[in-house]
DNA sequence: CTGATAAGCCGAACCGGTTAAGTAACGAAG
DNA sequence: CTTCGTTACTTAACCGGTTCGGCTTATCAG
């Protein structure tokens, strides 16, 4: 079963290959009677367009890239990135776009990962995550002229469009919402300084805390549970009676510790989480946290880069704030 | 700055574009010089071939997909594919294939993206993952001439090549551990019936509860944290003293629901997870789980597809067998 | 010394589309 | 009636590789 060619369209419509390339791409050039004709001799004959033919001669590939420099297992801890992945896939599938994922162990491997894509043309645009301070990738993908969209703040993107969610406001949501229940002493638990979003919520943070007058420690981390737990008994020598993580898998690490010690939360300590994925409900008690629509965030990145693709100016989509969800891990208080 | 083509090659080294081709792809018909010189200066100008042109040549994508159907709120939820992807990545990399992933709505819209991918040429094999019993997407793939790796156990794979680990020796294990510490009436909490896997353990449960005489009740879910918290629930009202569940969101989510009702775990409840991810070790009490290296299956998944385009016999392969990690969650049953 | 064989390389067709340039037909404007 | 501009095509080049038939030239058996 040889596969239907455009070839074969144009034979049995008795039109040339050309106009037969036009009536199905909505091109002008061609009668809209022909054009009817063409389509339904190729909806008859179930014809698919060659996607490399297509992309060698149009030079679109019809493919979106987006690197991962990680290692497999926080991909495994992190539930963030397969709900934006679906998000994104979601946008791709309305336009038949695929996506191409590369899972790297780090971001020199991800610079040759686009380098590659660009010289063998096999991606329209790329999706650039985990964005960091004065980002390498910035230059390279301008350098590249690879179309891009990068998920992180205006501030971190330096004029390349970028889709972001203020994370500024939503630490000082949560700072002071502990401040309100009379919380004095707060740690706080933070990814890896290197990356932008953490930067940004360190300001943050660190802006709130002075306006509220309040005593505060941050330690960072490499968002890994494990780590999350040793950065947790940590910080309990300095009494804070409330801890914000930077990611809810962290968080929940710090309540088993947290409990394992004999603590009671909410009643010793409040706990606040970021990413409220399905983990801050599950558990006991449940976790305020910061909620974030990563699905929804994933599908916004996809439109972007289409509006890309189009022509559209670079420019900076704010997509949300979190919002905090207040739950059982917060409490009033008590000396 | 144009694209190095193999033409600019051919011009700098006096030889025609043909013997440039042979001498790129390591094949006879070029001398050990030409080919020498060819390649010296290929890796001089940065040359890397266009995918596009040679898929159209060639007809070959280098490039594997995997649709899963599921929604995005549950590969939110599931830690398990991003690790699984991340493992099928590590091999692919190794070859310069890429992975295009696709996240469709359900089974019919999987097999018409299989049907696409066929007609389009544009991947050269697949992975396929949530086998069902009787499963649809076989005579499909068979029909297409897609080539095809299944992830799932033999008994569901209809003699195309597959890989799998052991749930019926894993179920046994679990079930004997939680007969040795003395429990008689013991639960399941199961994921939807119509996955194949789901349909393993249901036999090997039912199998082993009768061999060691137990009373057991099973209730299937649709694998996610709401529903294992209700199934958790309902069963407490036949008052088991252990609980098997069939992955780790259930099992988390089921603590909760019994910590809450005040019981106590693992004193009153012992408790055993399946898909041992982070979740299982960070909470208090950690969880006994079925340990699963689901990396390192990714990557066993992805070899066999290389195998299989090899032209390999369809085998099964067995890649591991889950291991029970006894943890805090398990306790002798004191009645 | 001759004829057969093979290695090494060339030229060109080919994969299946896109697209610039060219052409024929026709209607409107001057 | 000529001129010009559209419209609706056709033709053919092109994208960047692969691959096959055929042409040289060297090798070697007879």
């Amino acid at each position: 079963m040889s596969h239907v060619t455009i070839k074969e369209i144009a034979r049995r419509c008795g039109v040339s290959q050309g106009a037969v390339s036009y009536a199905l791409n909505n091109r002008p050039g061609v009668s809209a009677a022909t054009r009817a004709r063409v389509l339904r001799v190729a909806a008859e004959l179930e014809w698919v367009p060659n996607t490399a033919a297509r992309q060698l001669s149009a030079a679109r590939s019809e493919t979106f890239g987006l690197v991962l420099a990680r290692t497999p297992q926080t991909l495994v801890e992190e539930p963030y990135f397969m709900g934006f992945v679906g998000g994104v896939e979601s946008v791709l599938a309305e336009h038949a776009y695929a996506l191409s994922l590369q899972v790297v162990a780090d971001l020199g491997a991800e610079l040759a990962t686009y380098r590659k894509w660009a010289a063998e043309r096999r991606v329209d645009g790329v999706i650039v995550v985990d964005l960091r301070v004065g980002d390498p990738r910035i230059p390279v993908l301008r350098k590249l002229g690879l179309p891009a969209v990068l998920v992180g703040d205006p501030a971190l993107a330096e004029d390349m469009p970028c889709v972001w969610t203020d994370s500024t406001a939503a630490m000082t949501a949560a700072l002071d919402h502990v401040a309100s229940l009379g919380h004095q002493v707060i740690a706080r638990i933070a990814g890896p300084p290197e990356f932008g979003d953490v930067w940004i919520r360190d300001q943050a943070f660190d802006s709130a805390v002075r306006r509220l007058g309040l005593t505060a420690v941050t330690r960072h981390t490499d968002y890994s549970a494990a780590a999350g737990a040793d950065a947790t008994r940590e910080v309990l020598a300095g009494r804070p009676t409330a801890i914000v993580y930077d990611n809810d898998l962290m968080a929940v690490a710090g309540l088993a510790v947290v409990q394992g010690l004999g603590l009671r939360v909410p009643d010793d300590l409040t706990l606040v989480a970021w990413d409220d994925s399905t983990l801050c409900r599950i558990t006991h008690p449940t976790l305020t946290a910061l909620s974030h629509n990563v699905v929804g965030y994933g599908a916004e990145v996809g439109r972007r880069l289409f509006d890309v693709l189009a022509g559209a100016r670079p420019e900076a989509h704010l997509y949300s704030t979190p919002l905090l969800i207040i739950r059982e891990s917060s409490a009033r208080c008590r000396p």
